[in-house]
DNA sequence: TAGGCCATCTGGTCCT
DNA sequence: AGGACCAGATGGCCTA
């Protein structure tokens, strides 16, 4: 495993559990999220208890949950570091062919840190690489209309890429921008909205404020987490 | 030292 | 009844 700077991965320790289990059964009321049957005792605070069970009983079952939602937190964390790593060329790399690599999904000039992407960067950078994808997908299709219409050309070019089957988005909202384009945009987020009309389209209705760049400050990424309704993928 | 990020525990709710 | 999922609480680690 790598082991970059701010990451660690926690021990399991099952002993852990000893000094918790006992809080649980002792402390009527404590921890938990804050639920109106304050006064009953750890995991049978609901008005009728199924049935008696002994303190061991108790203890293990506790260690059964406990197991369960670290296992399950445990299967998420595989799952996010899975998506790390198609995110990570684009978010530690430090150089790049000819000196140093800009983010492709970060606004110009603002460098990867080299450290492990957050929880939360992941899922937004996730999310806008899909929505590069998307719309490179879409671009990709007009120019081959372009080149099947200027070749007089019928039934050559690859039909999924002409007709759709995967979301992208449509109209004059592209967020597709060529290098070079992106490049006269330097201290803007490449992905940001460049019209009142894309704006429209890219963050729909009742986007938070009127900066162009996400006010989150995770990665300075487009608004579209903020976005009150379902992305829009028309067809 | 404050703030961010994270893992874990815990109780509640919903589903099978 | 048991499991999955969720959100609040808590405490540890790390960085600026």
């Amino acid at each position: 495993m790598h082991a970059a700077p701010g990451f660690r991965y926690r021990e399991q320790r099952e002993g852990f559990l000893q000094p918790v289990i006992p809080r649980m059964v002792l402390v009527p009321g404590s921890g938990g999220s804050g639920s109106s049957n304050e006064g009953l005792l750890g995991p049978f605070r609901s008005p009728k208890p199924p049935r008696e069970l002994s303190l061991e009983e108790q203890q293990e079952l506790r260690r059964k949950i406990n197991s369960r939602e670290r296992k399950r937190m445990q299967d998420l964390n595989v799952a996010m570091d899975a998506l790390r790593e198609v995110m990570v060329p684009y978010s530690s790399s430090p150089t790049g062919v000819g000196g140093t690599l800009q983010h492709p999904y970060l606004p110009p000039g603002v460098p990867p840190t080299g450290r492990r992407l957050s929880k939360i960067s992941t899922l937004v950078l996730a999310r806008n690489y899909i929505l590069l994808l998307g719309s490179s997908l879409q671009e990709m299709r007009r120019l081959l209309g372009e080149v099947s219409i200027g070749m007089g050309v019928n039934g050559t070019v690859p039909r999924v890429l002409v007709t759709g089957g995967w979301p992208f988005l449509t109209g004059q909202g592209q967020l597709l921008l060529s290098p070079s384009e992106q490049q006269l945009r330097t201290g803007k987020c490449p992905l940001l909205p460049q019209t009142a009309q894309e704006e429209s389209l890219a963050w729909g209705s009742g986007s938070i404020s009127e900066s162009p760049v996400c006010q989150c400050g995770v990665c300075q990424s487009p608004r579209v987490m903020h976005v009150n309704s379902v992305t829009g993928f028309p067809k």
